[in-house]
This record gives structure tokens, sequence and C-alpha cells, in this order.
DNA sequence: TACACTAATTATAACGATTACAATGTAAGA
DNA sequence: TCTTACATTGTAATCGTTATAATTAGTGTA
């Protein structure tokens, strides 16, 4: 089911002119298999055991054409690096304050917000982006090392 | 009725235990009367005239001592820098992708993405942060300048 | 009010994520 | 195969943010 995820994520490149490279190629074959939410840097050193000369530009520069292309979203925080989630269908983020873990939860029907939102600000709206910060059941059980 | 918020969110301050310093006060001010959502630089650069010999390291202290009282919020994006809010009400961000304007509007009740959340997660879940992204009017009628 | 204690501020250097740049390599259509 | 524009690479630069050490200044107490 991820190579049909793969398949329509190089066809949808394709189809807007983008060159499809190994590194690239790569790149959203890892996104789509990681279940975490990888940073640039993970991305990077868990390839350059396949593309030992590849560039840590090259990762950010195909991450910013997949986020442009609306294959990726780039979730970013307050300190340290941006994580990057290959965009499947809607889910939301929850997030534990003490030990950055981020587990995905699905809900439906937001819609109302975007409806809403566009009709007070005038906005056109695009999309979402919900997160819920709290602390999770092993920092809740272990309290020991918070940030 | 920004004294009494000012008034409030000092006497927090001090309640645990943090000193009133005349640039804790003016940030604080400052903050409480933008209706923007500055960043760090914002702030240092409105008050140096204020404090000629305040640091900018004071101003990123400072913040982050009001972000750990609860008294103002950071807001992060991919790019640029943090962008800071005084915490009034709830209230989520309607942001422009093309020029970053930031909206407020206010809407009720996602309590129950809360509820479910930490049903499905087990977290135990603090709050939340919601924001659309879209269009603004303006750059609607002025496709001009994207970045 | 003056003192002492401790926290806050300042100035600057360091850090780290991300990007810019120029040179080289390569995908893909003719 | 050839060509050309795009992609990659390696490195330097940028810029927001933080660490550090020395100095300054709140605030409770006498």
């Amino acid at each position: 089911m991820s190579e049909v995820q793969l398949k329509d994520a190089l066809d949808a490149l394709k189809s807007t002119g983008v060159r499809i490279t190994p590194q690239r190629h790569a790149i959203l074959e890892y996104m789509i298999h990681s279940t975490a939410h990888p940073t640039a840097d993970d991305i990077y050193r868990a390839l350059e055991k396949t593309f030992p000369n590849m560039s840590v530009a090259t990762v950010y520069n195909n991450l910013r054409v997949f986020r442009k292309a609306g294959l990726v979203k780039e979730l970013t925080y307050g300190d340290s690096s941006s994580r990057f989630d290959f965009v499947t269908h809607d889910h939301y983020h929850m997030i534990c304050s003490d030990c950055g873990k981020i587990v995905d939860f699905h809900y439906p029907g937001l819609d109302e917000v975007e409806h809403l939102a566009s009709h007070v600000t005038g906005f056109q709206v695009d999309y979402h982006r919900l997160e819920l910060y709290g602390t999770c059941q092993d920092c809740i059980e272990n309290p020991a090392k918070a940030q």
C-alpha cells in the first residue's frame, strides 16, 4: 500500500515537471515508510549509507520541493529542527512537552472552523494545523528528565 | 483595561518569585499593547529608545520567563523568527501563506478534541494550538510579491 | 534607610539549523 | 547520442537563539 503512495507521489511530481532523481526517490520512500516524524538530519543520516556523497543541502532542497508540491508538511517547534511529515489523510499531532514524542491521532470535521474563519477574516483558507500538547504516559510515570 | 492585564501579569510574576525589573515591565507592557505578534527583535527595537543599553538576550530571557509563567505563547514557523503572543482568552490564528499576516479569530469548544485525544493516546493534555493557513484578501487582490 | 543576598542584565562569543553560491553532474526530450 | 536546463555537491555564510562571565540592581530584613 505504501508502494501505491510512492507511485502516486512520483507521478504527482512528474506531472508538475519535477525530475525524479535517485535522491528524491529515496527521500520520498524514507518519508513514506517512516512512522516517526524525521528531521532533515534524520533523513540525511538514514540515507548516507546508500548515498555516501549526498549533501545535506539536497535533503533540504528536496523537502522544500515536496512541501511546495503538497506532499510533505513541515512541523516547526521552538528550539530544535523542523520535522517533516508525509501527507496522507488528515490527522493531528499529540506532542509530549517533556520528551518531544509525537503521536498521530484522527479526528473528523474541522471543516466548520475553516468556514467560519474564512467568513470572519476574509481569508481564502487552504488548510489548518492542530496540535495538542501535554504529557505522555511514560513521562507521567517516570518524571525524571524533563527538558 | 489593558492596565488591569498588566497589573495581573505583574502580580502573577511576583507571586512566583520573579523580580519586576524595568525591562520586564516594559516588555510586558509592549506585548499587551501590541496588536501584532511581535518577534523578539521587534520588541528589542521598539524598546531600545527607552533602554539604550538593553541586550537582546534580555528580551529572549524574559520571553522565556513569561512563557514558563503562562503569560505568553510562542508561535514558531518554518524559516523566520518566533513570534510571541500575550495570552488573553483563547483564540486561534489565521495566517497568510503569502505575506505572513496573522489575524486572530475566536472559536469555541475544541475541548472535545482534547478529551478524545487524551482517551486515544493516553496523554494528559494541557492545551492545544490551532492554526489556519490561506491567503488574505490583500494578497488575493494583489498577487504580486509571493515569498 | 542601609545592607546583604541573590537574581537579572549586559556584552559578546558560540552554536546550530538552514540557505546561498558556484562548480560539477545528470535526467530526459529531440 | 546530444543538449540543455535542472539537480546535486561541498562549503561558506546567515541568522535566530543561547551560553557564559562579569557587572548591576531588586527585594526582604535589620
